[in-house]
DNA sequence: CTGAAAGCGCTTACAG
DNA sequence: CTGAAAGCGCTTACAG
């Protein structure tokens, strides 16, 4: 194996010192057409590549973006395993990311000191966060000063960092409000944990605006909750589990509103297992609108959400964020749009 | 915001040499049971953490392993999008990598030249490929010396690197059997296109061989290809695609093998939009296993491979690779199971 | 057992 | 417009 080619093998070749080769590269400083172009053509010939960890040690800059989940068993594993919702997200944070010469570093976060010393030892330019942390943890990432986008996130933090989020309030309500018209009454609502995520809970203001409107009374017996803590995944299993207590539920429930549609894939299947059909004797939005919805029977009517864009959004922040170090926090907020499928019909 | 903590300022503070420190850090020569309390106890009270580019220039070795995904529109956007087989991969290794105190660094390639910029501008200690990539790339790689580890990928590049598959031919035989138990005679099976991906070719042994034990003759006109090249990703909609193709055959067909759940369940949803019952009127036999397949109606038979200890054993082969640079090629083969649930049944 | 010094490959005031 | 030199924060022969 060849040595290496650095900065001095040029410098060498193109008769010039490495701080001229440095000064092309950069684009830095005046330097003469004719020795730019000697000190070019010397790296096409030599091959060369900078090395980035040299670069970042000495510019006290990593062009590398750490990409944060909540995790659960020490892996993010069960967070993302099962739900496409990531996929989308991290593409769309990938393909700006690339454009900008960045790369992103994935990791989970257990707990706090792992953080912190993750975080320390990569000299990372900037930090997204996907979803629900403990807030202990947005107290540790006020003391380290780099920039820091959170995506799906709220309340107190919103005011100290940068996030993207989606309209949710009004995604709950359009969800609510659609099977309001088609003569529904009885409208379950399927969360996490209200008081936990931020982003239920303003899905569910949504839906209590819609039933408020159409002068229907909140019934506390049509809202389910999934989850007991920050440690909960959306899965297809506890979506199938909610299915079970609806269908033991005495309320008479004809249509459900949940805030994601691995739990409607999840409820209907239960649903159907116990032979009631979709939408004949359930009417089921979904939220978020991910591919699958168009391949299962029946198609699923939800709540749309642009998640590549909101990855897009969300990577386009934070690097403008640390380029202009200067810029304050500030939010985006993504629309919503109702798709209607098959899994919805008049009562 | 405060000067970062370094070496030097431990060094000063515990009255030794920074060598010293690093030294402790390290593990490495004996340092005084006294001298390496200091240390540590320096270490702890300035909150110290080492940093990782520091090292990496040093050491010349980065603790990075990159993922790389095959590229389609410039981004791995359309590979991962819908397929939660990544997701459950990429958390198998980041699970063993954490562990190693490795970071993982995810990104796509497009073409050679991005490739090679890439690994050699991060410096990165081995890579992890997953799935097919162009031949001109296998001939790069072999350029660049680091430890490679190739999952999904057979033929002339088993010989030079290391590889971690799963047993295709095996799970192509047992869906086959399986249906030929049932009485199946006119068993379809759908392919991306075996000249390319030899994965789908072994598997598409295996369904000759059953058919073969079975006295079955194969029937070209029950094999279906989804991909003309190497920019194919698995995707519901292609899987919907060949389902019309099924329901347009002359050969009446009556159970279907396929070589991903994603394409199985695209195949269902087509037939049971045209008015066909999974698996009164069809069988079909998914291949993974994603957890999707207990979730949707009929529940999918499928050949079960564990995706996420794929993962891990690719991680723990190349973290080997890594600090053993002398072990040669090798594969491991994991094994498949056949899972029968409800969309397949006697003919 | 411990430290001074050179080096990893780049960048960047500073001087000319 | 160009270069010598110091520095980024570590590691590691080498010497003692």
């Amino acid at each position: 194996m060849s040595k290496k080619t650095t900065i001095r093998d040029v410098a060498k070749y193109a008769d010039v010192s490495p701080a001229t080769v440095s000064y092309v590269l950069n684009g830095v400083k005046k330097v003469s057409e004719e020795t730019k172009l000697r000190v070019l053509q010397a790296i096409g010939e030599l091959n060369y590549y900078p090395d980035f960890t040299a670069i970042s040690l000495s510019k006290r800059k990593s062009n590398l973006i750490g990409i944060v989940f909540s995790l659960i068993d020490n892996s993010f594993a069960e967070v993302m395993r099962e739900n496409p919702y990531y996929n989308e997200m991290i593409s769309g944070i990938e393909i700006v990311a690339r454009k900008k010469n960045f790369d992103i570093l994935i990791t989970g976060i257990g707990n706090i000191e792992e953080y912190r010393s993750w975080v320390k030892k990569r000299n990372l330019d900037g930090l997204l966060f996907l979803g629900l942390f403990p807030p202990k943890l947005y107290n540790e990432m006020k003391k380290i000063d780099i920039p820091i986008v959170l995506i799906d996130t709220y309340e107190e933090y919103t005011n100290v960092y940068k996030n993207v989020n989606i309209n949710d309030e009004l995604g709950g309500y359009l969800a609510t409000k659609h099977l309001v018209d088609l003569g529904h009454r009885n409208i379950a609502f399927v969360a996490t944990n209200i008081k936990v995520s931020l982003v239920d809970e303003r899905r569910f203001q949504g839906y209590k605006r819609a039933l408020n409107e159409a002068k229907i009374p909140f019934n506390n017996n049509l809202f389910f909750e999934t989850l007991l803590n920050f440690e909960g995944a959306i899965t297809f299993e506890s979506g199938y589990k909610i299915g079970e207590q609806i269908l033991e539920s005495r309320e008479n429930i004809t249509a459900i509103v949940t805030i994601s549609d691995i739990y409607a894939i999840g409820i209907i299947n239960a649903l159907q297992k116990h032979g009631k059909r979709v939408p004949e004797d359930y009417s089921v939005v979904g939220f978020d609108d991910i591919s699958m919805c168009n391949y299962i029977l029946p198609s699923l009517t939800t709540v749309k959400q642009d998640i590549f864009n909101k990855g897009e959004e969300a990577a386009k922040m934070l690097i403008d964020a640390i380029e202009i170090p200067s810029s304050k926090p500030k939010s985006i907020e993504l629309p919503v749009k109702l798709i209607v499928r098959d899994s919805t019909k008049p009562l």
